[in-house]
DNA sequence: ATGGCTTGAGTGTCAAGA
């Protein structure tokens, strides 16, 4: 089984590009985010021509997720249960008995910004519905654009980010949150090179001078990471026309 | 140097991203 995301800034304009790669790699699911389209204007038509499903939750401008899949998905949900939440940042179903989470992760702008302190809170709301769900669904994975760099190896210039938003000693014990949960970094169970990302800024060249982040992820349940075979991040799209500033990452289970 | 691109909204120019 091959779960993918990728955070596609606008899948409105990145959707030949996702097509693309849909047939390229073929993925059971391919989690989005930041498709930033109302559900009434989802490119539905041309996805099933492609030969998948979607279930999405999406709103016009910003946010917006799907999960992309081959077989139809049970049990979708969309948002964080019990969180009362207007940003459509997170969708949920289940594929081939495996419960896949997409998230996106709130920016944050700053640590001294009002932004920071809702992600703070979205992401402790988001691992205490985990340990429910993870209650019910020993195989779960959670893919999406985390905005968190979980390690200084994680970031091209640790000393410029130190503190930063992205970086910050609070953002990482969050991601340590779900890790203690029993959701493993699939990227750290293999071998990497340096200076793996999956996130460059548009200016000053910096995907071309390797000046990116990695803060997407793909988290699995103890159950389901025992049978993970390999995770990387596909940094070809990023060279695109028109491309996205996030890279795929793609994880292979037995 | 708080800039530097890109997108969506909407048609001038700004919010938001990371």
């Amino acid at each position: 089984m091959k779960l993918a995301t990728w955070n596609v800034n606008s899948l409105k304009v990145r959707l030949p590009q996702v097509l693309d790669w849909l047939a390229a790699h073929q993925p059971d699911a391919l989690c989005l985010q930041e498709t930033k389209t109302e559900d009434a204007k989802f490119p539905l038509a041309e996805i099933e021509a492609a030969g998948y499903h979607a279930s999405f939750s999406g709103q016009k401008t910003y946010n917006g997720v799907a999960i992309l899949t081959r077989q139809p998905v049970n049990a979708a949900v969309h948002g964080i249960p019990g969180f009362d939440d207007p940003q459509k940042r997170v969708t949920t179903a289940t594929i081939s008995g495996v419960r896949v989470v997409c998230a996106y992760v709130p920016n944050g702008e700053s640590v001294e910004s009002d932004k920071y302190r809702y992600k703070l809170e979205w992401l402790a709301a988001l691992t205490a519905w985990l340990r429910q769900e993870m209650a019910q669904h020993p195989s779960l994975a959670l893919l999406g654009d985390f905005n968190i760099a979980p390690e200084d190896r994680d970031v091209h210039d640790p000393q410029a980010w130190a503190g930063k938003v992205l970086c910050s000693d609070a953002e990482r014990a969050a991601f340590v949150q779900l890790t203690g949960l029993g959701l493993q970094d699939t990227f750290r169970l293999f071998e990497q090179p340096e200076k793996s990302f999956t996130w460059w800024d548009y200016r000053m060249q910096a995907f071309r001078r390797k000046m990116g982040l990695r803060i997407d992820h793909i988290l699995a349940s103890g159950a389901l990471a025992a049978s993970c075979r390999s995770c990387s991040i596909d940094s070809e799209p990023r060279r695109n026309e028109r491309p996205s500033d996030h890279a795929p990452v793609i994880a292979e289970f037995a």
